[in-house]
DNA sequence: CGTGACATTGACGTTGGTCAACTACCGTGG
DNA sequence: CCACGGTAGTTGACCAACGTCAATGTCACG
């Protein structure tokens, strides 16, 4: 195979892949397509790996292909809140500092683009539709993150995971995921870190949801939602 | 005046601005900034004043220049979260929906910059330094947003008020506000908001930290942080 | 001074956390 | 195919922390 073709090729991974309509990728168009090609390294990924941690130096901008990816923080005593579960299409580790502030893991396995900052950086210089299309996804991070904080700071457990099963399920609908039954990739542990609450009580939660007929639980990780409107009402709190 | 003389004199009132070099309009040369002074509106404002509600068009994107304003989310019944309390140079209302999805409030009087989203948008089309700047501003919010919920999810009420206090310190110092003693614009009732606590027990724990030698509390809204690596210890929560 | 809003303090109750036991599920190996 | 062991999830009993409700204190402004 010479240069050329592995050029062709490296182009249309990008041009054939799931994601692009999804990611920031969107901003480009085919003809440009190579040159992010060019500076974008494939990675993959089991269940539970690491892909950095707090503190790692922040060398890299990653766009999620496949899977599902948590982004942590740790206090000294192991207290842990997770600030958000990173879906295909999402791209994340983007600070402006030397360090990575929190860790990213991965939830289930999975596939990821992995962009050097400094490349997409200047990509970015050369076409400003990315850093346009970056700028647009970071806002609405942003109002992601408020609602999120309403959640943590003012509802009760109920509330909080009625609202996390409905975003959720809105988020996989939105991407082209099944949502019925909604799947959850992540354990106990990862949703009580999530909602700001202990396993016990994430547990006794769906429990309650489930006798109060809002919910069908089948298996742990599969919520049926079984009323959605029920569901709301809790999650916007009458 | 003739028309010549008054875009000069707007361009002025960018280039001598206090808040330019903090704000995203340190991402345009001299010569560049008649161009943002053109789609500027200079708005001034009282405290409580509201300056856009949850549900309004988001017509308008808001840039700080003095002052302190809330952005909230409100639960039907009156539970309240505020997100953030804006500095000056730093820039809110943005959002890539046709809605705000929370409400700004003065929480003093202040002044700031009203630009369209169309229009600014525009604007970084032609000067992409001024998109990438935003980016990078969004990305620094995103950062300070993942601290917060780690505060909100699970830090202990001690924790919080002494995360706040030198958070808030730290932030004033940053734009040349001298911090000591450091002036609390907000009442209790919006650290409560923003602590996800009541007012009854940001209270309390204002006298914790002040019998225990941390701060020193000459008037309510003013505190001398007497021990701040007893404060920081506590904050990031041994 | 007097008034009203904001802040603090106290008494008490509820909610969600803690600790411990129990159950279900899944993969492994006999 | 079943027994076993380990992990994740659920349930129960108990308790402490924070919220609620109510009273009191403080300060700014007329």
């Amino acid at each position: 195979m010479n240069l050329r073709c592995a050029r062709l090729d490296r182009a249309e991974v990008c041009a054939t892949c799931g994601a692009r309509t999804l990611a920031f990728c969107a901003a480009l168009d085919l003809d440009e397509l190579p040159e992010l090609a060019a500076i974008r390294h494939d990675v993959t990924f089991g269940a539970d790996q690491e892909l950095f941690a707090d503190g790692d130096a922040a060398e890299s901008i990653f766009n999620l292909i496949a899977g599902c990816v948590r982004l942590s923080k740790l206090l000294p005593d192991g207290r842990r809140q997770i600030s958000e579960f990173v879906l295909p299409g999402e791209y994340f580790g983007m600070v402006t500092g030397e360090l990575y502030p929190f860790a990213a893991e991965a939830v289930t396995e999975g596939r990821l683009c992995r962009f050097s900052r400094r490349a997409l950086d200047d990509l970015g210089e050369r076409h400003p539709a990315l850093h346009r299309r970056m700028l647009h996804m970071a806002w609405d991070e942003v109002t992601r993150m408020q609602e999120q904080q309403l959640l943590l700071g003012r509802k009760t457990p109920v509330e909080r995971l009625a609202s996390f099963l409905l975003t959720l399920a809105a988020r996989y609908a939105r991407i082209g995921v099944q949502a019925a039954p909604l799947h959850l990739p992540m354990n106990r542990s990862d949703v009580a870190d999530y909602l700001g609450l202990t396993v016990e009580t994430v547990s006794r939660t769906f429990t309650r949801l489930t006798k109060d007929g809002l919910i069908r639980l089948p298996r742990s990780a599969e919520v049926v939602l079984a009323d959605p409107d029920g569901l709301a009402a809790l999650a916007e709190a009458e």
